[in-house]
DNA sequence: TTGTAAGCGTTATCAA
DNA sequence: TTGATAACGCTTACAA
């Protein structure tokens, strides 16, 4: 031993092989490895089956899932696609999956492709040539021509919290629609009449949806419908809701509440009240989208519409599986039911307490 | 083609193998093989190696990673033990792992124990069997058995966060202690003499650090050495911080501001007051620990310890790596310089808004 | 410098 | 019902 060699030596012991199990169990490999697989356990003998089992049992055997994976070609694994896993949105929905996955004895690979197509791609590639058996997809661009072909392919996908417009990709996703008529009627209600709307990206399909869905709100519960009201924020974060808000404001709009295109939006338009000293509700009211982690604490708390993200999760993984299993099947698309969770972030216009409507 | 059958097929074109560069070179997969290796290219004539190099770009050969981890028994993949991805602390360490990981070729394969050390046991037996070549882990349990003993035999580990005790295990943890130091200076600065501390259980590493270099610090400082006056949180959450806050003021514990282990527990606390009606920082100052995302958006906005995550992330990636081209190295610990961020809830016992310091 | 052949740990095909 | 044997896609002694 040279004084450079300090670390411990590799002593781990090796792992038991099939052949080991046999050896010990007095049968050829070819018969413990069927005794072992439920699916072919039937074709032998069952003492045999027994014995193998024992066995394998005391020398704790684990099939090499790298071997196994090279010589059929499935790994147990899914891919998940997450745009940013430092987005408190997402890891519940990992959560929800996993919850799924597991007990079908499936695990997850999660990558984060930090909001990147070429990331995306190259990540998405990698999953693939360590053979996962299907992917779930949460990124929201609306095209996606790489993704698009894997599933042309007949690579089982599901998408969640995203749809692809013309393409038959089964997802789930929440109710967008009515959670921004949820969010639109309760402002009505208070007596707002002018109600402005910073949508996400409309290069995401969530954002497009989002921004279709509330100008059909608005509409239908006759209230103003000027386009000077409705905004897009270049992308999901504060930093652009708050340029929107600003642009919205220097434009002069009238408005007296804002139904933003998710919670990372409304907190950017926070930060533009405090700048401009605008109250909230006083002045404005708002309301978010997702109801992201820790919203119940914000000063004013945040209004926002809650999505189920366990559920979502948890059923786009059962979808996965049964795609995978069956993978001829129509593509279906699940709406999950959310509900506006009305917090301190609005108020009827121009309350009690003195402040006036904004007003340009 | 049935009714039934509605799926796409599998049109996804084979990927192209060794064997298919190698044909099309005109040489023997071996040679292709060294050809393409860089660390064997010497072996074979520069115009064979350029040739097998060009065709295996124009058939755009990727390696089978899984054939590749079969024969070689490396994966090119580390395994990422995370506690809870739900809290917003990890994922800022994973970005810093990844982005360390990623230009040296490996991959991060993450596992989300949901704080379970069963759980945790099997996740990781299963990123043993998928062969990954390291491990860095993020769980703070003090004692664990099993990775010990898989340290001990040589699989290169390091911890983040985690520190083991009578274990020589490389680990790049915040600078706790400074961290708390910082806190009660500040406190005392403020004219604080009765300090609380609400610790985080006593069964992590951190827990423990971080308490032990509390009662240092009020110590040195020469303020309140009082044993009512801190208390261990069951676990890292905000229930745990809440029943012990309450535990703190059943108990008429008297003290005017209070250290938490970390930002959860003192979460827990500003439920509490809001509970009792207590004003924070007018009656009790509060100070958390690490700086978790929107922490400046609550009422009162934080005052906390920054911990530099994604360099925590970065580094032990970094100190992974070395430790798996290198094995035989003494165990280093990595202490990051951490910052005391003062936000609006600490203030000067008693102040000027007429709230008396809270006494029981 | 290149080719041959064995083998990583499994499963699947074929015979016995 | 079991065993022999050949793959899966790659690397690596060893031989040429």
């Amino acid at each position: 031993m040279t004084p450079q060699d300090h670390g411990p030596p590799n002593t781990a012991p090796r792992p038991q092989r099939l052949r080991d199990v046999a050896r010990a169990a007095g049968v050829h490999p070819a018969t413990a490895s069927r005794a072992l697989n439920p699916a072919t356990r039937t074709q032998v003998n069952a003492d045999t089956a027994r014995r193998v089992l024992q066995v394998a049992k005391e020398l704790g055997y684990r099939p090499n899932p790298v071997a196994l994976a090279l010589k059929t070609a499935r790994s147990h694994t899914v891919g998940l696609v997450i745009p940013d896993l430092t987005n408190p949105y997402f890891p519940p929905i990992v959560r929800g999956i996993e919850s799924e996955l597991e007990p079908a004895g499936y695990h997850a690979w999660i990558v984060d492709t930090h909001n990147d197509p070429e990331r995306e791609h190259s990540r998405v590639e990698s999953l693939r040539e360590r053979q996962v058996e299907g992917l779930i997809v949460a990124t929201a661009r609306r095209e996606h021509p790489y993704l698009s072909a894997l599933h042309a392919q007949g690579v089982p996908m599901v998408l969640v919290n995203r749809r692809v417009e013309d393409l038959a990709v089964p997802c789930v996703i929440p109710d967008d629609a009515s959670g921004v008529v949820q969010a639109v009627r309760h402002l009505a209600e208070l007596g707002h009449t002018r109600i402005a709307h910073i949508g996400g990206p409309a290069t995401t399909s969530t954002g497009a949806m989002r921004t279709r869905a509330f100008r059909h709100a608005v509409r239908d519960l006759s209230l103003a419908d000027d386009p000077a009201l409705v905004t897009e924020a270049a992308e999901w974060s504060e930093e652009a809701g708050a340029r929107a808000m600003r642009q919205l404001l220097d434009a002069r709009a009238r408005f007296t509440a804002v139904v933003t295109g998710n919670d990372l939006l409304a907190l950017g338009c926070y930060d533009v009240f405090a700048e401009r000293g605008i109250d909230c509700p006083g002045q404005v009211s708002v309301v978010g989208f997702n109801d992201m982690p820790f919203l119940a604490r914000l000063r004013p708390a945040l209004t926002t519409v809650r999505v189920p993200h366990h559920a979502v999760g948890a059923e786009a993984a059962r979808m996965l599986l049964d795609g995978m299993a069956t993978p001829a099947r129509t593509a279906r698309s699940l709406l999950l039911p959310v509900t506006l969770v009305v917090r301190e972030s609005t108020a009827p216009p121009g309350r009690a307490d003195g402040t006036a409507p904004l007003t340009a």
